[in-house]
DNA sequence: CTCTCTGCAAAGACTTTGCACACAT
DNA sequence: ATGTGTGCAAAGTCTTTGCAGAGAG
């Protein structure tokens, strides 16, 4: 017999991080997290609005914004910067990243877990919390032929 | 007897490099690239603005932004874009970044010459041609208590 | 039921652009 | 002289906020 799923979330789902600071797991909510998680463009807001457009037609561009800097705040997804503005990535866990410079696609690169205190050893005045490295170039596809594709807003 | 100096641009002088775009070194130019490159700060367009206005009351908000854009894009400073939006260096040469996440601060490491391909080895699919590294955490002020300064816009 | 969340619209922050005149070469 | 650069103001782009009603717990 399949057992039952259990009705209370469990520790350490997303209802559960959420609960644990007074938030809810709306619709919404759940919507933009599971897009987010669900493709490695790292997208933008806009980029994830239209997307949740698709299964939730009537969300708003506002509630996309809240809701990835809620999500983000919870630790449930990445916030990043580059020169393209804001974007958001679902993978949480530490790696790097490489930007083609001719597509303006982002990579994921395994390598984020390496001990970033060892690369500032003649400054102990700076206590190290956390580094990020980005990596810029061109990838396989542009350096055979024109750019495939590009993530616009 | 000193020597006269040359009228001419020498090459590799900032009007040679501006010059040979069909670019001019106009006062207002000239000011700017002198403000970012005699700070450390990696300031905003607001604080150059700011900067520049003390030697050059009329200039504009406009001529800054659009100046920072051309002296960055023919290597005569540095663009950088991090959560606090766009940011400018005047050091061009390799080096990381240390910001502290309590005063906003962004300190220069050295250490940005190394070689960057030796990161990847497991991802010949991608050409790397420069790569950028920030460590974020807290600064000497910031750990003795509170903040001394922060950078607003 | 209570309090968070949402959609809508409006405002806000930052950056870019159009234009006529000024200025560097 | 010629064409780039500038100040001003206006527009543009991206993001946040106020509010009344909707929905989660």
């Amino acid at each position: 017999m399949i057992p039952k799923r259990i009705a209370a979330a469990e520790p350490g789902s997303t209802r559960e991080t959420l609960r644990a600071r007074g938030l809810r797991l709306t619709n919404p909510r759940r919507i933009i997290l599971d897009v987010v998680r669900a493709t490695d463009v790292h997208p933008t807001a806009t980029w994830v609005y239209r997307a949740v457009r698709r299964k939730l037609p009537r969300v708003s561009l506002a509630t996309v914004y809240r809701n990835l800097r809620t999500l983000a705040a919870q630790g449930l997804l990445a916030e990043r910067t580059d020169v393209a503005g804001l974007r958001f990535d679902g993978k949480t866990g530490p790696h790097d990243h490489f930007t083609c410079v001719t597509c303006g696609r982002i990579f994921d690169v395994p390598g984020g877990a390496r001990r970033a205190r060892a690369r500032l050893p003649l400054a102990p005045e700076f206590e190290i919390l956390s580094h990020r490295i980005e990596f810029y170039g061109r990838c396989r596809g542009c350096r055979r032929g024109g750019p495939r594709q590009s993530l616009t807003r």
